[in-house]
RNA sequence: GGGGUCUUAGCUCAGCUGGGAGAGCAUCUGCCUUACAAGCAGAGGGUCAUAGGUUCGAGCCCUAUAGGCCCCACCA
């Protein structure tokens, strides 16, 4: 037979297991219209990635589902990949191009991205292998990569199709610019923090020598490109000052004093720099009074070459440059402290620059509204729901999309232009002629943003554009887990992709998690140095520990604090899943598995733990379908540990040990039953451990195959006849009697090792017979040496101690060991408890509204209630009188 | 400025449709009981942030207040 080690060694079977799934291509769905769907695309890693705690938790989240569902009987499809993520990954293509002292302008783009692909193959399968280690069922044979001919087949065909609609437009727009990356980034890129910066208050003189206006900017080395002055035309300070010029001091341009009602009259002095080229704001008032736009900035944010004084200086060297001399022509009053918000680039912190350039953009307005409905109707819910806020408010205040990308490592924009006549060709096809004029074309050096593709990715991925049997079988997906921070990015973004090109939402769920955070609850990040290694975490404790660590203990959307102990706690119940199996099949051997099961030989015991299993499977099956992963997985602990191990195994040890084969087997059946179904409930979980036991388990009972895998075994399903209540109160009934002895010996500080004699007193016929058909074990867990059941006290000697539980009175002769005084105090406390009890329950039924309003069932129950409290204190009260007489 | 979310045991957090406050860790006591000391049996510890309200009944629903966190926002 089969043995198991003493204690788990996750690193001895994950591999091998693994390796196994995949050898028996387990993960791998296919088209199979008699099964029902159940898919969920991967949220696609980047390729420069490693993986973090992040993924760790998204994949646990994402595998526990897949899992469940295949076992339930789903084609259950998890459709793997990864992303280009070209900012990302150009930048450190570029770094590493940068050590060895060469440019992207060096090599040229097609050299770049030469290297580029060559990095990806290098790079790119790390994150693959690292999503392995986790147990992730991945459909490996169907692995995607944003930047395949298929995704570029898509990213062509649907910007083509937007453009052709007029939801794709070119134009010279005021975007934000990283001088660090040199690319755009939109506006969901950008992150902003609060800065301390200084307030500049500044005097233009009046063109016609009238005097002075004076106004505050956060950026002075601006104002050689301001175009305007702006008062708000209420301002009964200022509005007469409309149509009058000043002169620009430094520059001398002669620029209008303008009326918006952009400019806040409380703020400031009322007063406002207009600089349209480097201020979003600026820009729209401009376009509103037809000003110019002047840059003064570079792509790299340096002067240009139009300011000789400046040119060439970053802009913060002229930043000080121009203060300097706006102090030394008078035109510079005060500087005053100012914390303001400034924008930074997601990626490097640079601070965007605003910039006017020529780009592409999505309108988004159209896109929006059908993306805000479908989630209104319920056609696609968040969970929590919570988020669907969140979502709403993003959609709701959202402004176009910028999609290109001064990169080359990305889907390089379908647009042909011809410079000798100005025609602009957008076409999923090359052209080279211009279809005017047939001169030759050249198309748009720029890149998409990697969004434009991960927007595709749940049918992208299914072979569209192409109508693939895929496609129509797994479209639309079943449920999208991602953390809450990408429904900007991205949950958004595929929602309006998939309505708009397949005219149906991309997945019919959202689940959110939060973010894993140090034990500090602090972001965990390179810069800190306080991650923690998913990996390494494995190589500790095992993929399972690490899982159910992650899904235990915190509820959906919520971040949550990762710590060392809690791994521990979940590979000590890996631990514990495993000794319990152990054991289970140390005893297998005493009799026939194969032989004919006498049902009639399940004893109260066994019926209990198999309803409660039984009851377990409908809990946990209905907590997993409502995405209660958290509870779900609480439930299996608790069951697995507080019933069955602590109380099950314990009860059937004497029948395991005894001599009787008829009950042995039983117990052997009934254990082996509880097992392998909780196996299977927490396998989505724990897949490696479930796995092996299961496995072993069948190898001890000699039913082993080449098949033989938990992982495509059946969830097990709540069956009614298996619901055993008058078990269930009938042991629940020995487990208070238990309890209450061992408090007993506890109290009295009596050892286990001292056995004592217990006799059990009950005028009610039911419970003696209850107490007599559990006797072997009860004594057992009780440490009793002989359990005698009876009517009455008789032969029971008077200074026994005992302990009152519903239905009967339990007495331990221990004269001896009895301090009378401390077994006083002890039944005085009980009968402070009950009335206590007593008093709330005679209180709600007292309580004339109560009794009419409350539900029949829940009024029943009380009086119950009061019925068991009410017995148990005569008997306390009675042992009290009895006591205090000696 | 707008929105979201949280406040429950010493710590970290659960608590699913309102019906006697839970877990892990920590603390204390006693156990090497032939699956497991990564264990077993017990114990202590909470005015569920505060104040109102709805309800027969509120940790849970409503309103306000305080504090923490997050997201969004063009106040130069």
């Amino acid at each position: 037979m089969k043995e198991l080690a003493k204690t788990y060694n996750p690193k001895e079977i994950e591999d091998r297991l693994y390796q196994m799934w995949q050898d028996k291509k387990y993960f791998h769905a296919e088209v199979r219209p008699e099964k029902k769907p159940y898919t969920i695309v991967i949220p696609p890693p980047n390729i420069t990635g490693q993986l973090h705690m992040g993924h760790a938790l998204d994949n646990t989240l994402q595998d526990i589902l897949i899992r469940f569902k295949r076992m339930q009987g789903y084609e259950a499809l998890w459709l793997p990949g990864t992303d280009h993520a070209s900012i990302a990954t150009e930048a450190k293509i570029v770094e590493a191009m940068a050590k060895e002292g060469i440019t992207k302008e060096d090599l040229g783009r097609e050299g770049f991205l030469e290297r580029a692909w060559e990095w990806k193959r290098q790079y790119g399968g790390r994150i693959i292998s690292q999503l392995k280690k986790m147990g992730s069922s991945c459909d490996w044979d169907r692995e995607r990569f944003t930047m395949d001919e298929g995704c570029n087949k898509a990213v062509k065909e649907v910007f083509v199709n937007l453009y052709n609609k007029g939801l794709i437009y070119r134009g010279n727009r005021i975007i934000n610019w990283c001088p660090h990356c040199l690319t755009t980034i939109s506006d969901a890129e950008v992150n902003y923090e609060d800065q301390a910066g200084h307030f500049w208050h500044l005097r233009y003189p009046y063109t016609d020598g009238s005097g002075y206006i004076e106004m505050a900017t956060t950026r002075p080395e601006t104002m050689l490109g301001d175009t305007a002055v702006a008062v708000n035309p209420n301002d009964d300070r200022y509005k007469h000052l409309i149509g009058k010029t000043v002169t620009l001091p430094l520059v001398g341009r002669e620029i209008p004093v303008i009326g918006d009602e952009y400019v806040d009259m409380e703020f400031g002095t009322g007063v406002v720099k207009i600089t349209p080229a480097h201020d979003p704001n600026d820009f729209e008032v401009g376009l509103r009074h037809n000003l110019p736009v002047i840059n003064v900035l570079t792509p790299d944010a340096k002067i240009t070459e139009d300011y000789p004084k400046y040119a060439g200086m970053d802009r913060y060297e002229a930043r000080k440059a121009i203060v300097k001399d706006l102090q030394e022509c008078g035109a510079l009053t005060e500087i005053e402290d100012h914390a303001h918000n400034v924008g930074t680039c997601y990626r490097c912190g640079t601070t965007i620059e605003p910039r006017v350039s020529m780009q592409w953009f999505v309108k988004m307005k159209p896109l929006a509204g059908p993306a805000i409905d479908a989630v209104k109707q319920d056609k696609t819910q968040f969970v929590p729901e919570h988020f669907e806020k969140t979502y709403f408010h993003w959609l709701e205040n959202i402004r176009d999309w910028c999609i290109s990308r001064q990169l080359w490592w990305g889907h390089r924009i379908p647009a042909f232009y011809c410079d000798a006549c100005g025609e602009t060709v957008v076409t999923k096809d090359d052209q080279a002629i211009c279809p005017k004029c047939g001169k030759p074309m050249r198309q748009d050096p720029d890149t998409l943003d990697t969004w434009f593709s991960s927007a595709l990715w749940p049918f992208s991925t299914l072979g569209w554009p192409e109508k693939t049997k895929e496609l129509e079988y797994f479209y639309p997906t079943s449920t999208l887990v991602t953390g809450y921070d990408i429904i900007p990015f991205w949950v958004m973004r595929m929602m309006f992709s998939g309505i708009e090109q397949m005219g149906e939402v991309p997945f019919k769920t959202v689940l959110i998690h939060g973010l894993v955070r140090d034990s500090q609850g602090r972001k965990m990040s390179k810069s800190l140095g306080n991650g923690i290694d998913p990996l390494e975490v494995i190589d500790k404790y095992g993929a399972d520990a690490l899982r159910f660590t992650l899904v235990t203990g915190n509820a959906p959307g919520n971040d949550m604090r990762f710590y060392w102990e809690r791994v521990e706690a979940s590979r000590n119940f890996a631990n514990k899943v495993w000794n319990a199996s152990r054991f289970i099949m140390m005893n297998l051997e005493q009799v026939d598995m194969n032989a004919a099961m006498d049902l009639t030989a399940l004893t109260d015991a066994d019926r209990w733990i198999l309803s409660k299993c039984n009851q377990l499977v409908a809990d946990v099956t209905e907590n997993l379908e409502n995405f209660e992963l958290g509870i779900a997985a609480g439930k299996i602990y608790d069951f697995i540990w507080s019933e069955f191990c602590d109380w099950y195994i314990e009860m059937v040890k004497p029948r395991l040990y005894g001599t009787e084969t008829k009950t042995k087997q039983a117990a052997l059946f009934t254990l082996c039953s509880v097992l392998t179904t909780s196996m299977q409930l927490l396998h989505p979980f724990m897949p490696f451990i479930t796995e092996e036991i299961y496995r072993t388990l069948a190898d001890a009972q000699g039913r082993l195959t080449d098949d033989t895998s938990i992982m495509i075994s059946e969830w097990p399903e709540f069956m009614k006849s298996m619901v055993w209540s008058k078990e269930e109160e009938a042991v629940e009934l020995i487990k208070n009697a238990v309890t209450a002895m061992r408090v007993l010996r506890n109290d009295m500080n009596v050892p286990p090792s001292r056995k004592a004699k217990v006799f059990v007193v009950s005028d009610d016929e039911h419970v003696r017979g209850i107490f007599e058909g559990s006797k072997d074990f009860f004594a057992a867990l009780a440490s009793a040496s002989e359990v005698t059941v009876q009517s009455d006290k008789a032969g029971i000697d008077d200074d026994a101690v005992s302990v009152v539980v519903a239905g009967a009175t339990i007495y331990m002769p221990l004269s001896d060991l009895v301090d009378i005084a401390k077994e006083i105090e002890r039944l005085t406390k009980e009968r402070e408890r009950l009335t206590g009890e007593l008093a709330r329950v005679n209180g709600m039924l007292s309580n004339e509204r109560f009794v009419s309003k409350a539900p029949e069932a829940k009024i029943a129950e009380e009086r119950a209630k009061l019925e068991k409290y009410t017995a148990m204190m005569k008997q306390v009260e009675e042992q009290l009188a009895h006591l205090g007489k000696q």
